[in-house]
RNA sequence: GGGCGAUUAGCUCAGUUGGUUAGAGCGUCUGCCUUACAAGCAGAAGGUCCACGGUUCGAGCCCGUGAUCGCCCACCA
């Protein structure tokens, strides 16, 4: 006998045991030295070390997991490498707030100090994610997981900034770069979100040196940044003021005079055709001045204060109070000639939305170009396929207009730019491994205060967890990786990156295979992101339906190309499905004998039934069609049909018919009845294991308990698909068995013949009870009529079209035989529906 | 300013070479404690598939125009 399951399921006290368990049997691992051929690999998008799990982790690991775990079972040697990432803006961020609630700060404690304080938090909290995943039951190799400041991962990134420096792609300039005043640090483009703002557009007037009375009016949405004007800028083609060009005016408040400058920039539509030129606070400013070769003059601090010797009487002030106070003593002047409303995009701090103030400054940049190049072409060439397909064209899009790549960081978190200064002879070492003293001069060196911007280690991920640039055991083996799965939100932070810096540095590409899965919203329809602190926990959800119902309303929602609302409602439904599953099992565990279970070795990789009865024949065809299917849709990733597939094959296929026909077999002692039902769900379990791994392994090992040891579910071969097995005869009989039943009709005779005699007495004892059931309440008469006369109706123009479609030459040309056909047979019942109606 | 996506049942969404009477989950209504499951079973109601035009024997699907919503990119002061 079977061991009797509880009266419903009940995934809490089931799921952390088994999640314990593979883990603790290392059930995940990958093996080294496989044939090539048989390995297959992916590595985890690294979730920051800051954070916790959020529904958008958990739907990525799902539909990860899900391929990773339907790979494994088709006899892959699967890694799925785990690990996470430093994430140097936001950890940094994490841990100073938590300083500054015990009153302590970075600056006082110095930067050993605080990088230690990081570690120790890293080293506290950095696993819960990792144990987050173990209990949702990732099917990763923990034995292999990876930090991206790992000693070897930092190695990958020293070595790839000097390859770089000396191929002459890494280059430390004086440019103007995004700079947020309250992070204090540079960032790169990408970092900068544009948010849309109410704006003023103001009218300055700029006197005019030597004309009493005349003033240029001057258009800008920063009053402030007047104080660093260097020039005035005209369109040469404006005849209206082709006369100044060349002549000074003077800026306001600021006691200076600048000159009048011809230059495209100046758009003759917009505000007065005049545009002050500001280097030092504004990028495109800051290119003008250098075609003209103007002064770059710096008006605000690090802090975005006024500051510096032409900030006069405002130093001190913040951008903002000092635009108030310089507005006011411009009008005071009489040379604010108006300010208007002016909707415009301002750029934001993607991590704190603090405004960000172009800023003068020293960094590191990566020539992005060589790069690019090569990594659009490995796309263009169909090394790397994108799904959905249109990422492809985004991709290559952004690959097109892209610009350098600023890399530096004003961080104390992350991995230390490895360049060294010689204050003595002013020389600049980049290299590898710390340089004792100068080797130009001897003297000693400063080591380069800033870190690299956290995605320049991502982009390494896919070979530097595989332990490049040694040529190892892993790298050999799971390099190229097979497939990567990502969000959207990070196509250009991280998967172009990747294949940038893979493509120039292993001359292959990282991954095969790009899926980008839609974005979680919560119910209100808002992105979940770390940063906005709406994150839902999915322990609790897990919590509440169980891993498995969470796991596949993910997967069932999981549309490629379009953003998932997650709906409570639709977890309760798939906790119900959960619950089928397992009532399932205990009616054939009460009703089979275990000596009838298949041996776990005699694995039903053919699913083929034993005997030649109907049913029989039916459910293994049904179960090798939708081993057929999911392998289908699994392929394409297209998680949300193999999720369908599954729940209306199991809930109104296999359980709803074959069991329910089964009862009566069993009853009547059919010996072949149980043996099939026992391996038809075996192969069921199989088919669902990649979506829904616990309640599958509970109830797959409880199914082959008699014959220890038995392996994983996650171990045994998933059903191959076999085309030889579908049996068109079964399925139209049971399609006909169905239809009569539904319908409380005579069987068809054909399948009699094939039905053995008990299963008939149980069927026709079956049909009066569903007759009854399935009885319509009594209808008021009129309503009936009505109901037969809009039926009639209906009937009567499908029939028209019908024959009008049939009668067509071209239709019955170019159609094909069987839809003809169909066709044919359709207008058959329908005129014969409409003959019963017509008859009474 | 460019580019992309969406619009299908009360709600959330599927619908991939154009071809039976357009589906699912939840919700609603009716009837059932039926010895695997009331987290269940048997039924029912509910849709001008955003609008208009076009291609086709045939359009939810293809083409065009428009409307509404959303997203991404972008140096217009």
């Amino acid at each position: 006998m079977f061991t009797e399951l509880a009266k419903s399921y009940a995934p809490q006290s089931i799921e952390p045991r088994w999640a314990e368990a593979w883990v603790e049997q290392h059930l995940y691992q990958a093996k080294n030295g496989q044939p090539g051929g048989q390995n297959w690999s992916l590595v985890i998008p690294p979730p920051n070390v800051t954070g916790s799990l959020h529904l958008g982790h958990m739907l990525e690991h799902t539909l990860i997991d899900i391929v990773v775990r339907w790979q494994r079972m088709r006899g892959k040697n699967v890694l799925w490498l785990p690990g996470t990432d430093h994430a140097g803006i936001a950890t940094q961020m994490v841990v100073e707030r938590m300083l500054a609630e015990k009153g302590e700060s970075r600056q006082a404690m110095g930067r050993e100090r605080f990088e230690e304080a990081v570690w120790a938090w890293k080293r506290q909290s950095g696993d819960r994610i990792a144990e987050q995943m173990k209990r949702l039951g990732a099917s990763c190799d923990w034995s292999r997981a990876r930090f991206t400041l790992d000693e070897g991962l930092s190695r990958a990134v020293r070595t790839v900034f000097v390859r770089l420096y000396e191929e002459g792609l890494i280059y430390r300039g004086r440019y103007i770069v995004n700079w947020c005043p309250r992070c204090q640090t540079a960032v790169s483009d990408l970092e900068v979100v544009h948010e849309p703002v109410n704006g003023k557009l103001y009218r300055l007037r700029y006197p005019v040196v030597g004309g009493p009375g005349r003033f240029l009016e001057v258009a800008t949405t920063r009053p402030e940044t007047i104080l660093a004007d260097v020039a005035v800028a005209v369109n040469p083609a404006d005849p209206r003021y082709t006369a100044l060009i060349g002549q000074q005016v003077e800026v306001p408040l600021a006691g200076r005079t600048v000159p009048v400058i011809a230059d495209e920039i100046a758009q003759p539509e917009f505000g007065t055709g005049a545009v002050k030129i500001t280097p030092g606070h504004d990028p495109n400013d800051f290119a003008a001045g250098q075609r003209h070769n103007l002064p770059q003059l710096v008006i605000l601090d690090e802090s975005a204060k006024m500051t510096g010797p032409h900030a006069g009487v405002y130093a001190g002030l913040d951008r903002f109070a000092a635009r108030k106070r310089i507005v006011a003593d411009l009008e005071a002047a009489g040379l604010l000639a108006a300010i208007t409303d002016h909707p415009m995009a301002v750029g934001q701090c993607q991590r704190c939305r603090t405004v960000i103030e172009p800023r003068i400054s020293t960094q590191w940049f990566v020539k992005i170009e060589p790069l690019a190049k090569a990594a659009a072409q490995v796309v263009e060439d169909g090394k790397i396929r994108f799904t959905p397909e249109n990422n492809k064209t985004i991709y290559l899009g952004w690959m097109a207009n892209i610009h350098d790549w600023c890399i530096s960081r004003q961080l104390w978190w992350g991995h230390r730019i490895p360049a060294w200064y010689c204050d003595a002879c002013a020389k600049t070492i980049v290299a590898e491994q710390t340089p004792a003293a100068c080797a130009g001069c001897g003297g000693p060196l400063r080591q380069d205060p800033d870190v690299l911007d956290t995605w320049f280690s991502s982009g390494l991920w896919p070979f530097s967890t595989l332990g490049w640039p040694e040529q190892t055991a892993d790298r050999r083996d799971f390099y190229p990786t097979s497939l990567l799965i990502t969000g959207f939100d990070i196509l250009f932070f991280w998967v172009a990156r990747m294949i940038m810096l893979g493509v120039h540095f292993t001359q292959d590409v990282p991954f095969r295979e790009v899926y980008i899965h839609a974005l979680v919203r919560d119910a209100e329809r808002q992105k979940m992101s770390k940063t906005k602190g709406n994150v839902i926990d999915p322990l609790l959800v897990t919590e509440k339906y169980g891993t498995d119902a969470v796991r596949f309303t993910l997967a069932a929602m999981a549309a490629p190309g379009t953003d998932i609302a997650l709906s409570e409602d639709r977890m309760a439904g798939y906790a119900a499905f959960a619950n089928k599953i397992w009532n399932a099992a205990r009616f054939i565990f009460l009703s089979a004998n275990q000596a009838d279970a298949p041996a776990p070795a005699d694995s039903p990789v053919h699913l083929r039934p034993r005997g030649r009865h109907m049913v029989d024949r039916w459910i293994f065809s049904r179960l090798n069609a939708v081993a057929a299917q999911l392998q289908r849709s699994l392929e394409e990733y297209r998680f949300h049909e193999a999720a369908d597939t599954l729940y209306h094959f199991f809930w109104h296929e296999f359980c709803d018919w074959y069991i329910e026909l089964t009862k009566l077999r069993l009853q009547a002692g059919d010996p072949e009845a149980a043996p099939n039902l026992l391996v038809a769900f075996d192969g069921a379990l199989r088919l669902l294991h990649p979506v829904m791994p616990f309640i599958t392994e509970e109830l797959w090992t409880a199914l082959h308990a008699a014959a220890p040891p038995a392996v994983s579910i996650a171990l045994a071969p998933f059903p191959q698909p076999d085309p030889a097995a579908v049996d068109p005869e079964a399925e139209a009989a049971l399609a006909a068995l169905q239809a009569a039943v539904t319908e409380s009709r005579q069987f068809p005779a054909r399948l009699e013949a094939h039905l053995s005699d008990t299963t008939l007495a149980w069927a026709h004892a079956y049909l009066p009870r569903l007759a009854k059931l399935g009885q319509k309440p009594a209808a008021d008469p009129a309503q009936e009529q009505a109901r037969r006369e809009k039926r009639r109706a209906e009937l009567a123009a499908q029939i028209h079209k019908k024959r009008q479609l049939l009668a067509n030459d071209r239709f019955r040309a170019q159609a094909a035989a069987t839809v003809v056909a169909a066709e044919e047979a359709k207008l058959a019942e329908l005129e014969a529906e409409l003959a019963t109606l017509a008859g009474d």
